[in-house]
DNA sequence: TGTACATCAGTGAACGCGCGTTCACTGATGTAC
DNA sequence: TGTACATCAGTGAACGCGCGTTCACTGATGTAC
């Protein structure tokens, strides 16, 4: 609480608004961010969010961006001891869907950002996707021109699954065996879009 | 308009919402669907609807139950000269991602629909895609003990590919290089889950 | 063939809700001289 | 060091909307005798 508040003017209201709209969609997605509720919760009136938003929507947005770039960062802290293109292609895989398993309501709204291609130049899961695929490609266990296929088989395969369990018809299935079957799944997929390891 | 209407009693009122509230999604998914609306398209007070349906949720169900029907008979439509399992695999794929990209307000009811398992005996989707790897596993080309995993590869694809490219990120791309895509996509998923052909 | 009556399927008005958004306004801040 | 003033960031009340749902009621239907 370093922020000048009980004062009239807040401080940092915009990122303050972001941040408790995160909170709402976290418990229920993008559906249940709303300006006024924000508001409430920044302890401010509702025209304010005016000053920094120029409708719902654009609170959604900042919203959905600021979730994404939390989603990349998860995902990319399982990387960190992959040792080639397949375990990253892995890791992407079941970080991705983990992500969507353990954070519903954020995966709901940062379905909404995946849309704003040419981002602000930031880390996004399909940029995590392509750059393991770049690796598979380096090590010759696909071919260049296959990438962009590869690309979309494997990003369908785990945004169905994720979707799939997180919020649809299989969310009532034990995590566990959830978790076993995002194995198999993404196995799967890295197994049909590669080569056979050679040796 | 072989109904009794201008008469007091509707005749078929639960089956007229029906029929509107279809519309309805249609044109904007499961949240468009109202009881207001409905009701006020059937021309009758929104009360009446009470008669029918305990609330607005069943109101969706049915219609989502409806949707579902209409999905699986498109699918199954598309089977029809398909000489094997590879061939019903196949259709079963391409004909899910079509459904959801002719009538994406469509596939996004259906999807609740789709949770309520063990539905009334009828066919769905899901049923037809198991009966296209029951094929595979009796012509040889996939192990029956596979078949479990095989399901949620190739469901957590083809729906992941129809939801990123009917109401997702990928909804702007043209509809041709979709359809182009979403053919190398299921041939993807097939080829993971079987085995080479013999010979 | 006629009539009484239970039952069914609607009516019409109202309640309360929470939302996004707009109005004209005021308190706080910081900069120029 | 003090003061005038532009600018910025809020206030508080209100508007209008459409929604789901509930109230007590009434018109239509069909069945028993």
């Amino acid at each position: 609480m370093s922020e000048a508040r009980g004062s009239y003017h807040h401080g940092n209201l915009r990122e303050e608004l972001v941040r408790v709209a995160r909170d709402l969609a976290r418990a229920d997605g993008a559906e249940s961010i709303g300006i006024r509720e924000a508001t409430r919760r920044a302890g401010v009136t509702a025209r304010a969010a005016y000053r920094h938003f120029a409708d719902r929507d654009a609170l959604v947005r900042a919203v959905a961006v600021s979730v994404l770039d939390e989603m990349a960062a998860a995902i990319s802290a399982r990387q960190v001891d992959a040792a080639d293109g397949d375990a990253l292609l892995t890791a992407v895989g079941e970080g991705y869907i983990a992500f969507a398993l353990d954070e519903p309501g954020w995966f709901d709204v940062a379905f909404f950002a995946m849309g704003a291609l040419a981002q602000t130049a930031g880390r996004t899961p399909y940029t995590l996707l392509e750059e393991a695929l770049a690796a598979l490609v380096a090590e010759g266990r696909l071919d260049a021109d296959r990438a962009g296929d590869a690309a979309m088989t494997c990003w369908s395969g785990v945004h169905g699954f994720a979707t799939l369990t997180s919020r649809g018809p299989l969310q009532t299935l034990p995590r566990e065996t959830i978790d076993d079957q995002a194995r198999v799944v993404v196995a799967d997929l890295v197994a049909a879009v590669t080569r056979r390891r050679a040796g």
